[in-house]
DNA sequence: GACGCCTCGTGACGGACGTCACCGCTCCTG
DNA sequence: CAGGAGCGGTGACGTCCGTCACGAGGCGTC
């Protein structure tokens, strides 16, 4: 929350404006796809406003969650930078605004702001460590712990914080939740009902309350 | 293999000799480490010769591989782009030849060659694909298949062909296979008793010999 | 207000893989 | 050459989780 109206993201508020310049603001409806894996990746997309997923899914169906991109974040650059073609899915969770620059542009863009390229070096390796990030907890943990762990990263990162002040509640579904830890929703909604029975938060349709944040941290890195 | 002597890497034979100029040329020796994960991230390493693993160890102490790095590939450039720790451990797998950069010295580097900065997009773009397409393939069929699908990359990557040139000699040992697929040992080497016992290839002392690439390539997108 | 869909919860069952344990072989070293 | 360490193969066992199946409840829609 920069308190600007001005999404936060890599560039400020100059930047932004130059690169309005090179590009055409469109909305996307809540769950309409901004682009499918596999299609040409001819244009980069700045989130403005809203949430968007970015996905894919194996061949068995199962749909593995890369990243929830925010206001201020770029879907799409990778095609962009390498001009192959998308590795993945992008759809927006809610009624997304954003700005569109086609290919040409965005790298021309890039180039010819050289202080732009470093931070937008930056913002891919904080991508690199984030995936590599995931490669570990996938293997760390039962799925309760996974569970746990990818709760608490949720609380701290979109929490709404109610009631006394240690309550947080999350929107989002279960199925959202095991895409995100790598699991089926069966044993997503079980984790989950361990985590209850502990005590440790509530569930009710499409929302998480998470009661005892300290505890689920614990949970989250525990050995069992 | 450029045939050049010098590395393909990302950068021309100029933009290495300029880099040269800027960094300080060392040796490690097989199995030495070059940084560790926590460690602050001060210096770059320009591969010039030799292989490179790049790796995590869960709490549990099990290794999971996130790179092998080769000639002309950087290693630990997510450090000096953004100032944050190491987020892994390099370890040389063999002799290495490389160029030591300094953080700041990298960076002024990039800053002053914008079409370099371009080209390194480009490498950390193909290295987000890559994590993410980990984080597929590791969700993907049983370890059989994960084991088949890995040894076949291995082979068009690095497999030195031989005999009646359709047979790939791999050189690396159980302990790295089972790492780079996310498994045990055990699960890797009965994975590969499966495999051997179709006849499609044959194992030793570290070394395995594929015999059947394209029955490989069949299994490693099967189903079951 | 009734119906239907979507989300969540849960049971049963089977299989794949992790864990532990042991053994054989090769290669290196003294 | 003898010993030992490192690597590879395999068996037994337990268990976690995926699969399939079904049911309950909330919410929207007509």
């Amino acid at each position: 929350m920069t308190g600007t109206g001005r999404p936060h993201g890599f560039l400020t508020g100059d930047e932004w404006r130059t690169l309005e310049t090179a590009g055409r603001p469109r909305r996307y409806r809540a769950r309409q796809r901004l682009f499918r894996e596999g299609e040409p990746g001819d244009h980069v997309i700045a989130v403005l406003g809203g949430q968007v997923k970015v996905s894919v899914e194996t061949r068995s169906g199962r749909e593995i969650l890369l990243a929830i991109k925010e206001p201020g974040d770029l879907v799409g650059e990778l095609s962009a930078i390498d001009g192959r073609p998308r590795s993945a899915t992008a759809i927006a969770l809610e009624p997304v605004d954003a700005l569109v620059v086609t290919a040409p542009a965005f790298v021309e863009f890039i180039e010819g702001h050289p202080r732009i390229a470093v931070r937008l070096l930056r913002t891919l390796a904080a991508q690199i460590r984030d995936a590599d990030r995931r490669s570990v907890d996938r293997d760390t943990g039962d799925i309760t712990c996974r569970v746990a762990r990818r709760l608490v990263d949720l609380a701290e990162r979109l929490g709404e914080h109610r009631g006394s002040g240690v309550e947080v509640t999350l929107v989002l579904g279960q199925d959202d939740l095991a895409a995100w830890v790598g699991a089926t929703r069966e044993a997503t909604s079980r984790a989950l009902g361990r985590l209850r029975a502990e005590g440790w938060l509530t569930t009710a349709r499409q929302r998480i309350v998470l009661t005892d944040l300290p505890a689920l941290r614990r949970r989250a890195s525990e050995p069992a």
